[in-house]
DNA sequence: GAATAATTGTGTTAATAAACACAAAATTAG
DNA sequence: CTAATTTTGTGTTTATTAACACAATTATTC
C-alpha cells in the first residue's frame, strides 16, 4: 500500500514537479522517499531543530506556526496534499524559524534535503520550481506582515476564514468550510486572543454571515466577509 | 565613470554572484546592465506594478515597504550595497506587492529579469543564489510576523534600532546608527504610530540606552536594547 | 535668507484588544 | 459509559496603543 502511493505519488500528483527528472533520477527519489503517518497535532518538526527532510503531505491537512511571546502561536502557512515544505530552512542554512504540526491524522513522504539538493545543482526545472515556491510564500508573507499588524480584529479573522477557504475549500454542500479547527487555532491564524475570536465569530453569526455549529462553520455570505476582510 | 563602476561590479563586488558566469554570459550581463541615480524618497518601482529589472544597490541606502491601512506603511526590508532586490514578483509571476523607494541619494543597476531567467536556466549556481537569498527573506518575514504583532511597542522599537544598527553599522566611533531616518520611517520600521516612536525614543534616551540629536541616533547600550527587543 | 512646508515633541482622549474569571458544554480517556 | 479534561462562551476590568490637537523646531524651496 504504501509502495502503491508512492508509485502514485511519483508519477500522478507531483507530475509537473518530479516529471522534470530522468529515470535514474527518479530511481534515486523513489528509493528515499520514507512514507510516515502523524496523528492529529503530532509534531512533525520543531521550531529551532535543524532541517533534514523536504516533506511532501500526501493527505490530510498541516499548520506552519511559529511560537511567539508568552506560549502565543501565531499560524503562518497551511498546507493541504499534495504540496511541500520543510525546505526553507535547509536552503538559507538556518535551523527551522517555525513548527509544523498535523490538523488531523496525516500522511507525508519524508526526502533527505541532500538528496534534493543534490538534484537541483543538476536539474535547472527543480531549481525552479523551488525559486517559484519561495517566491509566492514571500509574497504572502509580507503581506501577512501588514494585514496582521494593520488590520482590526474583525477584518483579520474574516481573512483566516477566507484563506480557509481558499485553501480548504467548501464541503459538497458548497458552504461548509472543509476543515474543523478549535476557536485557539482561529485565533493564532489572526492573531488575536481565543475569547476574542469566540465573540467576534458569533458576531458575524449574528449578521448572519455564517452559521456555526460546535467547529462546523457555514459561510452563508462570503462577498461580506471579503469586504470585511479588505475593508474592516 | 560609469563603465568604471560596471567593471567593478562584475569584476569584484559582485564576485560570488556573477563570477559563476563563464565570458559569454558575463557579457551578456555587461550590455545589458543600465545604471541610475535615484534621488533621496525617490520611488524606484510601486506596489502594483510588473516586475521588470533585477536591481542592485551600487551605493545608497534604499526601503522596500507596503502599503497599508489609511496610507499607514510597513517597512520590511532595508537594502545596503551590494544587494539585490526586485526579483521576487518575476518569479511568483505576479505584479509588485511592496514598493521599493531610495532613503537618501542612491545609485543602482538594473538587469531585464528575462535576461536573469535564461542565465538561471543554464547555470544552477545563480540558480541556487536565489534560492538562498529568497529563503533567508522568507525566514525574516516569518520571524518580523510573530515579533510585529506580538510584541509591545517598546521591544518593536528596540528591535528596529537593532535592525538599523546590523544593517548599516556604527560611525567611527562605534556608536552612532550610520542611518538618518525621519521618526515616521522609525515607526514605519516597528509597526507604531509617529508619536509613540517618538516618545518611545524619549523613554530610550530617559533610560540612558541612547543620546538623540535629531536624526543622528548613538546608542550608548546596546545589550540592555538587545535585552528589551527580546523581552519588552 | 526669508517664506513655506514638514517634522518633532507633548498633552489628552478615545478606541481597541488583552487579561482574567468562571460557568456551561463538549470532547476525550479510561 | 462515566469521570476528567479541554474547549467554548460570556461578563468585567485593565492595559495598550491609536487618534487628535497644537506649539515648537527644523528642513526645503524659491
Amino acid at each position: 500500500m504504501i509502495k502503491a502511493a508512492l508509485a502514485k505519488v511519483i508519477s500522478e500528483d507531483l507530475a509537473d514537479v518530479w516529471s522534470i527528472l530522468d529515470n535514474e533520477e527518479k530511481r534515486l527519489i523513489t528509493d528515499a522517499f520514507v512514507i510516515q503517518n502523524f496523528k492529529k497535532n503530532q509534531i512533525i518538526y520543531a521550531e529551532g531543530e535543524e532541517p533534514e527532510y523536504l516533506w511532501c503531505l500526501l493527505k490530510g491537512k498541516v499548520k506552519l506556526f511559529k511560537d511567539g511571546v508568552g506560549g502565543r502561536a501565531q499560524i503562518l502557512r497551511l498546507m493541504r496534499p499534495v504540496q511541500y515544505f520543510g525546505y526553507r530552512a535547509y536552503f538559507a542554512e538556518e535551523a527551522y524559524v517555525s513548527s509544523a504540526g498535523a490538523f488531523e491524522p496525516s500522511t507525508l513522504g519524508a526526502l533527505p534535503m541532500s538528496l534534493v539538493y543534490q538534484l537541483i545543482q543538476k536539474n535547472n526545472k527543480l531549481a525552479l520550481f523551488f525559486i517559484s515556491e519561495l517566491s509566492k510564500n514571500l509574497g504572502g508573507s509580507d503581506t501577512k506582515i501588514v494585514n496582521l499588524t494593520q488590520k482590526h480584529i474583525r477584518a483579520r479573522l474574516a481573512e483566516a476564514l477566507i484563506v480557509l477557504k481558499d485553501n480548504y475549500g467548501y464541503e459538497a454542500d458548497g458552504q461548509t468550510l472543509n476543515i474543523f479547527m478549535a476557536r485557539e487555532d482561529l485565533a493564532n491564524l489572526s492573531n488575536m486572543t481565543t475569547s476574542n475570536a469566540i465573540r467576534t465569530l458569533s458576531g458575524f453569526v449574528t449578521e448572519k454571515i455564517l452559521i456555526v455549529d460546535g467547529r462546523r462553520i457555514k459561510i452563508l455570505n462570503e462577498a461580506q466577509l471579503r469586504k470585511i476582510s479588505k475593508f474592516g
